[in-house]
DNA sequence: TATTGTTATACTCTATAACTATA
DNA sequence: TATAGTTATAGAGTATAACAATA
């Protein structure tokens, strides 16, 4: 029978209510849902601080870099493809045309929807938010290797993307 | 990802507002953080449906597995585990005790803690909830193989876990 | 003086119902 | 009738400050 190395072992031979040292998460570290809300959090964390100079949160950054690459793209399109619910997408919208960042215009043929679009400002702050975003990739090569990171990726991808 | 069909662009030379078709994300798809807070989102939806016969959440489960394999842990030592504040675990332990799931009691050399320990049907309700969990897993293998999946986890342990 | 558990509270994020104008 | 954008609002999640009891 082990003795405990405890710093007041039990004097007497009753059960002993224990406490713990060193926390065991061995199990919740194999679950993928575990690790893949741990790993998200720990990027965001430092991606968070990498766009605070922009004043953008990661949010923000994803909905101006589509815009800048889908010029004109709806409200109802940024929706389906960031996953945010149409009436939180307001706020954002109005908050980033007042810092003129971007422009609603009509779209050319749907008189209900609104095309956005990036301003010159809007521009070239996204040009300077992903030049750093893909800098802090780079970044990440400290912990993992450029294969490793590729490999990670792809992997992740295969999970919620299912083809 | 819905694919509405527009009425045809005009084809005219003139300056035109374009809008989009299908909605390019492939920038957004190079970043690690995207990917892995849209993995994270999409194991963590299937994690939910699994628990809900359980009644729990996935902090819920966290809480209880590492209360199950750390009999005695502390709230303290939970929140530096998980990543919760302190203030923020209160309720959710006021609640799994008001469901006799676990129990609070006194921290055998420290007055000021209190040591958690779950309860018979704590217990087992961890017991049919970690094997509903580790099936999830098996489950993941249709989208990726045991090999992958394996690879998968090294990879985000590598991410949040820097040694 | 520092730490554990706790209360109160505020702020952010996410979700639902309903309205308007256009299709 | 259905859809895009919007408003209002509710709920969940996360954050800080401060207090009593104990170390």
């Amino acid at each position: 029978m082990p003795r405990l190395r405890l710093p007041r072992p039990p004097a007497n031979g009753a059960r002993e209510v224990p406490s713990v040292e060193t926390i065991d998460s061995s199990y919740l570290e194999t679950l993928l849902g575990y690790n893949a809300r741990r790993a998200a959090l720990s990027v965001i964390e430092v991606f968070l601080e990498a766009m605070a100079p922009y004043k953008l949160r990661p949010v923000d950054f994803s909905v101006l870099s589509l815009v800048a690459h889908n010029p004109g793209i709806t409200s109802r399109q940024l929706c389906s493809a960031l996953g945010i619910l149409p009436p939180n997408l307001v706020g954002m919208l109005n908050a980033l045309e007042k810092r003129e960042l971007v422009s609603r215009l009509p779209h050319p043929r749907d008189g209900r929807a609104m095309g956005l679009h990036l301003t010159p400002g809007g521009e070239k702050l996204v040009r300077d938010a992903e030049k750093t975003a893909s800098e802090l990739e780079a970044g990440v090569a400290g912990r993992l290797s450029p294969a490793e990171l590729k490999t990670l990726i792809k992997l992740l991808k295969k999970i919620y993307q299912p083809d």
